[in-house]
DNA sequence: ACCCGTGTTCGCTG
DNA sequence: TCAGCGAACACGGG
């Protein structure tokens, strides 16, 4: 699911709905082992149980979650949702749905779900006080949220490197948070084409683009934050992209071209080509 | 059957 | 020494 968006949702959601609770019991799936490496699942669960959930943070598509175990001491939660984790909320009783991975039961009645087919998710256990200690934290640059998004230092961290625009972009430590779909988005708006690299770009082109970035993730917030469900299961949802998985389609812009698929670092990208010159 | 996928890490190379 | 590249991870859907 996630770029910085779904994961904000995500962090949101947690909050709602299990700040302050108990986790009286936890289960975890045999089958994910890798989910928890380099710890186990088992010392995983053992840790969880009987903790409370004090507090939930996000940097960049990282969620960071504070607890309290039984004699209160402090216990981190680091939960990457990788390519297709979700958390979710069930009633005990409901039936379970496929690919449940953790299973964090509160006391409440209900039980957070962590749900990852493809297992490129991490939860792992860490020291509470000190989330930007761990590496994968510490190695993040600004977030568009929490630190908005300076124009020059994007600029800076851009021009320092040959890769095309849209693959640099996708570079956590240059901009924390950013994905293929919202890179692509972002590019669109600002009229940038992604192949080309971040040395000819010009200072406005970067104002643009820094303004562009933050509106595309904050849009995408917006749409995803409604009332409170417990989860979310949309079948047949509109693609809410200007671009993004629009290849062949007439831009929704100029209306001329059609919008081009290409493929950089081994991911899509989409663009117009008439544009984004 | 085959291709594709909202992410990241690892090892090789020049 | 290190930036950049491609493979790998694993599974479901079109």
């Amino acid at each position: 699911m996630p770029e910085l968006p779904e994961v904000e949702i995500a962090a949101r959601h947690l909050r709602r709905w299990a700040e302050g609770r108990r986790i009286e019991r936890v289960t975890t799936d045999p089958r994910a082992a890798r989910i928890f490496r380099p710890g186990s699942r088992v010392a995983f669960a053992r840790a969880l149980s009987g903790a409370r959930l004090l507090r939930v943070d996000r940097r960049g598509k990282h969620l960071l979650v504070t607890l309290a175990d039984r004699r209160r001491r402090p216990i981190g939660l680091w939960s990457h949702l990788g390519m297709t984790g979700k958390w979710v909320l069930r009633a005990w009783a409901d039936e379970e749905p496929g690919h449940a991975r953790v299973r964090l039961e509160l006391d409440d009645g209900h039980a957070l779900l962590y749900l990852d087919p493809r297992l490129f998710g991490r939860q792992r256990l860490v020291p509470a006080a000190d989330f930007a200690a761990l590496p994968e934290v510490a190695a993040l640059g600004p977030d568009p949220v929490h630190d908005g998004i300076d124009p020059a230092r994007l600029a800076e961290g851009l021009r320092a490197t040959r890769r095309p625009v849209k693959v640099a972009l996708l570079d956590q430590a240059i901009l924390a948070g950013v994905g293929n779909i919202h890179a692509s988005e972002s590019l669109f708006a600002a009229r940038i084409d992604p192949r080309c690299i971040g040395r000819s770009l010009s200072d406005a082109q970067f104002r643009t683009l820094a303004r562009a970035i933050a509106a595309s993730l904050r849009r995408g917030i917006e749409s995803q934050d409604g009332p409170e469900i417990a989860y979310v299961e949309e079948p047949g949802a509109e693609n809410p992209f200007r671009v993004y998985a629009r290849d062949g389609e007439r831009c929704p812009r100029c209306r001329r071209e059609p919008i081009r698929r290409i493929v950089q670092a081994q991911r899509s990208t989409f663009f117009c080509p008439r544009c984004q010159a």
